[in-house]
DNA sequence: TGACGGAAAACTGTATACAAAGTTGGGGGC
DNA sequence: GCCCCCAACTTTGTATACAGTTTTCCGTCA
C-alpha cells in the first residue's frame, strides 16, 4: 500500500473515534487526490481494515463506493487497486467536464447571491496566495473548493452531482499526467475572470470561460502516448531476437 | 415487497443456476423500470436474500450498487426503498439528459457504421410494430435499446456512461409520472427522424432532434405539484389550530 | 376515544469463519 | 539456462452470528 500514509492513518484513527465506511471513502479519495496513494496501488481489504480498525465488511462497502466513484478498480477475486485512467479516458473526462461545467456556469451566471460570490472570491484569493508561497497542496485545495461550490450551488442538482464526480476525476488525472517539469497547474487569472463573468450575469461568457480554463488545464498535461506494458513486451521480444 | 414479482423471481431462480450480486442489480432494476416494484416499495435484505437464494452479504452489495445508480434509496438503519424522484428532480434529470444525449448524438452523426445503423432502424421498426399491436412493455424495450445503443457507441465513453445512467433515470420517472390517461409514451416518427439525421451526418440537426424528442416526452408527463406528505402535514397542522 | 409508553419484532451494522479463487515461488524437466 | 507445473500462501466471496437501532403493536391512562 503506502507505508507513510499507512502510519499516518493509524495515528489519526487512534486519536479519533469510531470510523464509518463513508470516512474510509473520504480518506482514501483524499489520499488518491493528494497522490499519497499512486495509481495501481493495491488496497487489500484486511490491510485497510487493520489501518482503520474495522473489519472487512466495512472496508468492502467503502471499496464498492469508491469503485462507483471511479477512484478504485474492483475486479472479481482480485485486490482492489487505485485506478489509473488511460490517456484516452483523460481526454474524454475533460471533454465531458467542459460540457457539464460550462452548462452549470451558464445557468449560475447572475444567480449567485453575494455571500457565495464573496466565498468564491476568498477562495480565489487564497489560491493565488498559496501559489505565491509555493504551497501546492493548499492551492489545489482552494481551486477544488471553487469548482465544488459551483457544483453544489447548481440550480440543477442532477447536473451538480455529475459535475462533482467529474471534478474529482479530472483532479485525479491531472495528478497522474501533469508534466513533471511543472511545479503547479496554476492558471493565473482564470478563476478571477470566471468569477467576474459569473458576477456580471453573462451566461455565455461564463461558459466560454470554463471551456477555455479546462482546455488550458488539459494543455498542461502530457497526454502523448507512452511506452506502456504492451510496448515493453514488444521491446523485450526484440531483445530476445537480438540475443 | 411485491408478491407477484416475488414468486416469479423465486421460480426463475430455482430454474436457473447461481445468482450473483450483479444479477440481483439487473433484476431489481428491470422490475423497477417495468413498474413491477413501485416507488417506495420496501426491499428488506433478508427478504431479497430469500427470493434470490443468497445471504444478506450479496444482497447488501447489490443494494449499494442500486443506490449508486439512483434506483434505490439506502438510509442508515432503515430498509432500502425503491426511490421516488421528486417532480423537481424529474425536470432536472430531463434537462441533464438533453444536454448529454444532445452532445452524444451530435458527435455520433455520420460516424455510425452501416451495421449499427441497421440495428437502430430495426429497433425503431420493432418499436412501431409493438406500439401498433398495443404491446407497451415491448415498445419500451425497443425504445430503450435505441438510446442504449447511442450511449454505448458514443466515441466518448465517459459521456456514454453518463447517458446510460440518465436514460435509466428518465425511464423510471416516466413510469412514475406518466399521465394515467395515456396508454403509451410513444412519439410517432421521433426515432426514425433522429436516425435519418444521424445517418445524414448532420450533428446539429441530430442534437436539435434529441432536444425536441426529450421535450415532447417530458410534456407527456404530469409534473404539476401535488398533495404530498409535506402538504398533508401543514393541512393537519391547520386543522389542529382550528380545533 | 385518543394519545402515550414500552416491550417485542423486524431490520440493519459489524465481526468472523469457512470456502473458493488467485498469486507466488521453488523444483523438476527440457 | 529457461520454462512449466504444482503446492503453499494470500486474498476475495459468501454465510452466519450477535449487537444495536428502528418500527410496530398492544395495553394503559387521561
Amino acid at each position: 500500500m503506502n507505508n507513510a500514509w499507512h502510519k499516518e492513518m493509524l495515528a489519526e484513527v487512534k486519536a479519533g473515534g469510531r470510523i464509518s465506511d463513508q470516512d474510509i471513502v473520504e480518506k482514501v479519495r483524499r489520499a488518491v487526490l493528494m497522490q499519497r496513494l499512486p495509481p495501481d496501488t493495491k488496497l487489500p481489504e484486511v490491510t485497510l481494515g487493520e489501518v482503520f480498525g474495522v473489519s472487512r465488511s466495512v472496508v468492502r462497502k467503502a471499496l464498492t463506493r469508491l469503485a462507483s466513484e471511479h477512484v478504485v478498480d474492483q475486479r472479481p477475486n482480485q485486490v482492489a487497486r487505485v485506478r489509473a485512467p488511460s490517456i484516452e479516458e483523460t481526454r474524454e473526462t475533460f471533454e465531458a467536464r467542459r460540457l457539464v461545467e460550462g452548462e452549470v456556469a451558464a445557468q449560475l451566471a447572475g444567480q449567485l447571491d453575494d455571500e457565495i460570490m464573496a466565498t468564491l472570491e476568498t477562495q480565489a484569493r487564497l489560491e493565488t496566495e498559496a501559489y505565491e508561497r509555493g504551497d501546492e497542496p493548499a492551492r489545489i485545495e482552494h481551486s477544488l473548493t471553487i469548482h465544488h461550490l459551483l457544483a453544489e450551488h447548481s440550480p440543477n442538482r442532477v447536473l451538480g452531482a455529475m459535475l462533482t464526480d467529474l471534478v474529482l476525476r479530472t483532479s485525479i488525472v491531472i495528478a497522474l499526467y501533469k508534466r513533471p517539469s511543472l511545479a503547479s497547474c496554476y492558471l493565473e487569472n482564470d478563476h478571477p475572470r470566471l468569477l467576474d463573468r459569473l458576477g456580471k450575469g453573462d451566461g455565455e461568457a461564463s461558459r466560454t470561460c470554463i471551456h477555455e480554463h479546462l482546455h488550458s488545464l488539459e494543455a498542461l498535461l502530457d497526454l502523448r502516448p507512452r511506452e506502456n506494458s504492451i510496448d515493453l513486451m514488444s521491446i523485450l521480444g526484440r531483445t530476445a531476437e537480438q540475443t
